[in-house]
RNA sequence: GCCGGGAUGGCGGAACUGGCAGACGCAGCGGACUCAAAAUCCGCCGAUCGCAAGGUCAUGGGGGUUCGAUUCCCCCUCCCGGCACCA
């Protein structure tokens, strides 16, 4: 009695006593799961999961993240890849200076101790990161220093550059946000905070320079998601067109530019239309007392609309400026009006209006009165159109469409006389064909304390200077006092402030911004190759050697931020000649949302599960598990606890069977399994063995082959809770003697195997367990022998009129004829067509019959 | 409005190229073991009619293609995400 319920403890699952002891192993000797040398002949593998911002705590998000990844590395791993498989942190940001403001903690402190927290909550995670190698924290100088080399690079290439220029200020960040920041007129950071727009000047970053090339190599990005390559090309936003030199009557040095995607419906013009914030509205304003009041009440409105959140939702109205303007292509005189509708910061704030072809102009006009007038006809109207028919207006048109009433360009098509109009504006000086974009250059300069000084000097003589590279890093002033007021904090310390211009040594005052934290994840995921360097970001040659990343996983929310401004960065370090590459990552997945209650696994909707209370209550490998089986990866995720408890008696259940086993495992001398002499004795299993050896192969046939993309690990964990219910069911049945032993010995040691990545403490155990040596993740993966997971029997379903009748059993190697035969042999098929005719019998080999009768 | 993704039992999901709809798990029900409970093990588990054998209906709705449709085509509804007066 003592001794089974001994037998019982000893043979009991407990993770809380597995797990730590196997993190504290893996934490001794990393050399367990660190990449090999460059040289080491293995072809490479890059994978990489999003870094974190160090808030103090991993929620479920991240766990399903890391799961994903550190199933896919410890996967090529086993496969013999060269795996790179790093982690790091996203360390500067904003709110470790709300923490500072609120406990008084230095804001590195409270961020450091952070890390560590969740550095330590990792490594319970079993995740299998090379922590000494490879980590990277980005608000260290180590790191951040190279953010302002890349600054100064940038200077010197134009591409970084200061200007003043509306921007988004976040009233709660006390900060200015880059476009991409702004989500609906709200602060990414704030849901409930409106942006206010602000005057100021800042730094920026020219990525529009690389709107082009950002646009055509989503075309060459295959591995990526559609949604977000789709969601970059709706961003960058890019509009061919014309822009077109309207000049303004009786005031000859007074141009309007406008852009149009439609110069082949320049005739239709009516009006011209001007954004309010137009440089020319505000001279004329300035002699018109009515004009003035009409934008500024046009402006407060829009001011208004911003505040209450829905800016969309104004009416479209404008105002006559009573000025004209004179379209070059027919010398047509329009009236200029000024409407709320133009946006002053896309092409060039001013537009053609053109009613009969352009929804928004044609519901302007209608209600303006403004006369509409057609020049654009359907393809088969032929051309003669008078403008007397009744066609539905405003019409767009389409490529084939044909001009009317247009000058030399009457009955072309609408897509050539786009062409030749633009060509001859170009000819005639008074335009150009152009390409416009939404993407506009991205604003990095931050009011804040904790991110990367950014390393710039201005001297009353020399005017705007660059540190030089050799005074590098410009470090974060330690101590600090950090206030809620606004303004850049560095502002405030003189010995930070004040120095000496590197160009004439004369007294000079320092930037007092700071960089925008996503600078530091632009490209932390080269450091990551080359950690440690204190003489460059990364040494190229091992950056070559790793990228581009093989597999980069993380949250969609990142689509147009992190992930536009990594691509970005890309292309400049190549063309800074550091890298080969203009792409960062070969493919990228983003994993989807972590649900509970029906909503967004968050703090503020107080619905968040800690991982450290399951972890607690049924363990790290279950609790990852849990959240690879619970949906398909890239599926939004609904949290169950009663899932976890599935998985984790699953676990149980494994260990109790494999334990069981253990002894005979042991006893089968090791180099048995899958050999030669191991297969022929299969050979002659009974049935019971055969068909579990079937499943095995089956099952590492699936899980081979899932993670080769399809990623579908909900089924690669049902796939082997399948062959364990199948073992545990075999085993009763299968006759004693060394070929049953070796059947489950080959069985139990591949179970442990292809359980590696999923539950990694308890395969690692486990392996111990049956007696074999040697870290698991330098075991090579098991290969599915595709003779023995071949079905020798085979199930046919049998329709009648595309119904199921039966289903039949045959040899698996059946022809069309045998199965036919036999599925006519049938009695039950012969009851179902006595009396009826065969009109046509459709046999798929391997597959089905079906009688067609009547 | 435009773009992307969805809708399958009480629940999460499976069915990969058109071929047995509901794998696997959760929850539930019944049983074994137990003084009892927990744990574990075994069985049942889409709806409906039927004592049963078996039948009928069923993958958001409606059409179509096909011997055969969760899967392909057309139309519609709803949900999630992104962009949104971009000229």
């Amino acid at each position: 009695m003592q001794e089974i319920e001994q037998a019982e403890r000893q043979a009991r699952y407990n993770p809380a006593e597995i797990e730590p002891k196997w993190q504290a192993r893996w934490d001794a000797d990393p050399a367990l799961y660190r990449a090999e040398e460059h040289d080491s002949g293995k072809p490479k593998f890059y994978c990489l999961e999003m870094l974190p911002y160090p808030s103090g705590q991993l929620h479920m998000g991240h766990v399903r993240n890391y799961a994903i990844g550190d199933a896919l590395a410890r996967y090529m791993w086993m496969r013999g890849y060269n795996v790179l498989h790093p982690m790091g942190w996203d360390a500067f940001g904003l709110p470790a200076e709300n923490a500072a403001i609120k406990n008084n903690t230095p804001p590195r402190e409270w961020t450091l101790s952070n890390i560590t927290a969740m550095r330590k909550q990792m490594r319970r995670m079993g995740l299998s990161y090379d922590w000494a190698g490879t980590e990277v924290t980005t608000c260290l100088p180590e790191y951040y220093r190279w953010n302002q080399w890349f600054f100064l690079k940038m200077f010197e290439r134009g591409l970084a550059y200061r200007k003043s220029s509306k921007v988004n200020w976040c009233p709660k960040c006390c900060t200015v946000l880059a476009n991409e920041q702004v989500i609906n007129g709200y602060c990414w950071r704030h849901e409930d905070t409106l942006v206010e727009q602000r005057e100021l000047e800042q730094w920026f970053l020219r990525i529009t320079k690389y709107a082009d090339e950002l646009l055509d190599g989503l075309d060459n990005l295959p591995g990526w998601p559609e949604k977000v390559r789709t969601m970059q090309r709706n961003w960058i936003g890019r509009s061919e067109g014309a822009e077109v030199e309207f000049s303004v009557r009786d005031a000859a040095d007074q141009k309007i530019p406008v852009f149009t995607t439609r110069v082949d419906t320049i005739f239709g013009a009516t009006s011209i239309q001007l954004a309010p914030e137009h440089a020319l509205v505000r001279v004329w304003a300035t002699q018109d007392a009515e004009l003035a009041r009409s934008v500024e009440t046009m402006l407060a409105e829009q001011q208004a609309a911003r505040e209450s959140g829905d800016i969309g939702a104004i009416e479209k109205h404008g105002v006559a400026t009573g000025r004209h303007a004179v379209n070059p292509f027919n010398g047509q005189t329009l009236p200029i009006w000024v409407a709320n509708y133009i946006l002053a910061d896309y092409g060039t704030g001013a537009i053609m209006s053109v009613p009969a072809h352009d929804e928004r102009d044609f519901e302007f006009a209608v209600k303006y009165s403004l006369p509409t007038k057609r020049v654009v006809a359907p393809a088969n109207s032929g051309g003669t159109d008078d403008n007397s028919d009744d066609l539905a207006l405003p019409y767009t048109g389409e490529d084939e469409a044909v001009l009317v009433d247009s000058g030399q360009w009457t009955g072309h098509s609408s897509l050539e006389a786009q062409d030749e109009m633009g060509r001859f504006a170009e000819e005639q000086g008074f335009g150009k064909r152009t390409t416009t974009f939404r993407l506009k250059d991205w604003g990095v300069s931050r009011q804040r304390y904790w991110g990367t000084p950014i390393p710039m000097v201005y001297c009353e003589k020399d005017g705007i200077v660059p540190v030089p590279e050799a005074q590098l890093p410009v470090l974060l002033p330690e101590k600090i006092e950090i206030t809620q007021e606004g303004g850049s904090p560095l502002a405030k310390l003189p010995g930070f402030v004040d120095t000496t211009c590197p160009k004439c040594g004369g007294p000079a005052r320092r930037e007092t911004d700071t960089m925008d934290t996503f600078v530091d994840s632009s490209w932390y995921f080269y450091r990551y190759t080359d950690a440690h360097n204190a003489n460059a970001p990364f040494d190229s040659a091992k950056a070559n050697y790793w990228f581009p990343i093989d597999q980069y996983i993380g949250g969609v929310e990142h689509a147009i931020l992190h992930l536009i401004y990594s691509r970005f960065w890309t292309k400049v370090m190549r063309d800074l000649g550091l890298i080969a590459n203009g792409e960062p990552a070969e493919r990228l997945f983003t994993q989807g949302m972590v649900i509970k209650d029906g909503a967004k696994m968050s703090k503020s909707k107080g619905n968040v599960v800690s991982p450290d209370d399951m972890i607690a209550r049924y363990g790290a490998d279950a609790t990852r598990m849990y959240a690879l089986f619970a949906a398909p990866p890239d599926r939004d995720l609904e949290w169950q606890e009663e899932g976890v408890a599935g998985i984790s008696r699953f676990l149980a259940r494994v260990y109790r069977l494999v334990m069981k086993f253990a002894p005979a495992v042991r006893s089968v001398k090791t180099g048995a399994h899958g050999d030669e002499i191991a297969r022929a004795a299969f050979a002659a299993q009974t049935p019971a063995g055969a068909a579990l050896l079937r499943t095995l192969h089956q099952t590492i046939a699936k899980i081979s082959e899932d993670f080769s993309g399809r990623w579908h690990f909900n089924t690669c964990i049902a796939a082997i809770m399948i062959l364990v219910n199948e073992m545990a069911a075999a085993e009763p049945k299968m006759e004693s003697g060394a070929i049953a032993t070796i059947t489950i010995a080959e069985t139990v040691c591949t179970l442990v195997l292809l359980l590696a990545p999923f539950a990694p403490f308890m395969a690692a155990e486990l392996w111990v367990e049956i007696g074999e040596e040697g870290a698991l993740l330098r075991q090579p993966w098991p290969v599915a022998d595709a003779e023995l997971a071949r079905e020798s029997e085979i199930e046919v379903p049998v329709q009648v009129n595309g119904k199921l009748v039966i289903v039949v059993k045959l040899a698996a190697g059946a022809d069309e004829e045998a199965m036919k035969s036999a599925v006519l042999a049938d009695e039950r098929v012969a009851a179902r067509i006595t009396g009826k005719t065969v009109l046509k019998t459709i046999v798929v080999k391997g597959k089905l019959v079906n009688l067609v009768v009547k």
